[in-house]
DNA sequence: CTAAATTAATTGTAAATTGCAAGTGATTTG
DNA sequence: CAAATCACTTGCAATTTACAATTAATTTAG
């Protein structure tokens, strides 16, 4: 990573220093979209992260304010993730990243009728999906 | 970057392994939406690339068909760079990101009329901006 | 016509990051 | 209380990145 600079002016650089690397936009995705939300609920990801790169991940993740690491108190081993409204704020990118990727991707596929309404409706979409992760985590 | 899989099938995974390290957002915005053509441009953004990393994203971009590289016949040492219809998709996603950062990150800066018009009409905005890219380079 | 400058890279190497395998400490379960 | 589970950490090899220097092709200046 190049050294973070002082008094960053394109919005296009704060993004890529919070999420511009190869792991944390799946690791979003597993937690806003796929409702995962402990640690070894996002080890199975498909992707295959590892295991030492999950944890330095999430540490960072929580760092930038993304996330907030909770015990289970029913469990005091269990670790899980909460997003925060700055990471749910991040569903429109997720979003256009998936519509641009369903068309110029033939192998890339989604729910086909969330594209659809993705087209129709996509306030009310992000609304639903926001709320959806919200419920999840209370 | 980890061995790509045949049969992919989430569509972001798709997207970071087109654009998902640290240069080539900032290497698409200088090229659509700063007007920037030329190699030598796109060594002088702020960020400062490295001019081999440079030159290895415009070839991994060129594979991928975000860009099309060419020669001006007027100075046959210099090269430029056209960005395609599937790059100019892009711009959406810049668009979504920007605007994400605007909010989160007291540093970041973008045309404020910009932003506006993002919230506004932001089919025209894609368009025109799209409009603008693609007359720069015929 | 030739020497210097410009452009778009490539090459070499050190530093940083990633990926993989194994291990650890706190808890819970049988 | 021994074994299993969970969320990591550690060690190390392999890959990627950053920085500096060099190169080949072409153009410009004198």
């Amino acid at each position: 990573m190049p050294k973070s600079k002082l008094n960053n002016k394109c919005p296009i650089d704060y993004a890529l220093e919070v999420f511009g690397d190869r792991w944390t936009l799946l690791v979003l995705r597993d937690l806003m979209l796929s409702g995962k939300r402990y640690y070894r609920e996002l080890m199975t990801s498909r992707e295959g992260i590892a295991t030492n790169i999950l944890a330095s991940r999430l540490r960072k993740m929580e760092t930038d304010g993304l996330i907030v690491r909770k015990q289970n108190p029913e469990d005091k081993r269990q670790v899980f993730y909460e997003v925060t409204e700055k990471a749910l704020d991040l569903i429109p990118v997720l979003l256009e990243i998936s519509r641009w990727s369903v068309i110029y991707d033939n192998d890339s596929a989604a729910p086909p009728e969330l594209m659809q309404r993705l087209n129709q409706e996509p306030e009310l979409l992000i609304a639903e999906l926001k709320e959806t992760a919200r419920t999840r985590q209370d």
